[in-house]
DNA sequence: TCTAAAACCATCCAAAAGTATGAGTGCTTT
DNA sequence: AAAGCACTCATACTTTTGGATGGTTTTAGA
């Protein structure tokens, strides 16, 4: 722990060192391109920090209000497959989505898989978590 | 976390250092004060953005901590755990929440595998349903 | 400082999930 | 009748996931 900490010390001062080094190097040259410099980038540090502030604020904003209006019709998913999309949605597993739909697991394999397609996921949670935010499940 | 403090310090260091040798590069041979300004623009907004978008994640995830009343630890759930519970409530692969967490895919196959334990439950679809209804995300 | 818990990683194995392809049946629409 | 679609099922395959076990390292607390 210890240790850790002095190696990192170490090796921070160390480059701070060297970076002082190269800023003295260039001093006389660059003495006005450093302020503007610092200027811009500290302009440019609190805008981008502000539009990653107002990013994630309405990011999260945005996903609270989900319209619940659209229907599975709409995206072209089938009625049969809308049925295994409810018991994905259920946490059950292929296997048990079969028996319930008394149809074979291949069956519903190829309805997910379509599934996935259609909503643009590559997972059954991806797809469950799709499913919601487009309002088609509820759970 | 010494890990990505020095990661974050490292990169930091080097960013600095290459534009250092980008100023210099660019005074002797072109003279143009929009191009190095541009790139400070540029790698500072972009920086800006990431720590705005961090320090708004954090935020919301302290928030919601304060808000929710349960807390993942009343379920024996560790911090880290929850940390993978998190992505996985993303719906990310085991693959993907190794790479955000900077660790090992067996290491997130423990975590995921201790989570079932915990949350009682046999798969990761499952864990998220519970974890929803436990409050422990929000998703 | 000693210790327990947490975090990390690995290997082996089995099960589940997912992909790709082809094909048969029944219904509707043109 | 033919075409198109939804539904069903199969085979063969790859990838992902999960379980079990045993370890090392790191961290935090008594």
């Amino acid at each position: 722990m210890i240790k850790t900490i002095l190696v990192y010390g170490l090796v921070l001062s160390a480059s701070i060192l060297s970076l002082h080094c190269i800023e003295y190097f260039f001093w006389v040259r660059l003495h006005t391109f450093e302020i503007y410099g610092g200027l811009i980038a500290v302009l440019f540090l609190t805008l981008g920090f502000w539009f990653g502030h107002k990013y994630s604020s309405t990011r999260n904003a945005t996903f609270r209000s989900v319209e619940q209006t659209i229907n599975y019709s709409d995206l072209g998913i089938s009625k049969r497959e809308f049925d295994v999309l409810l018991l994905l949605g259920k946490g059950l597993s292929n296997q048990e989505i079969a028996d319930q739909l008394f149809v074979s697991m291949n069956t519903v394999k190829t309805h997910t898989s379509r599934i996935f397609e259609k909503l643009d996921v590559r997972n059954r949670t991806q797809a469950i978590l799709k499913a919601r935010q487009k309002g088609l499940i509820l759970s």
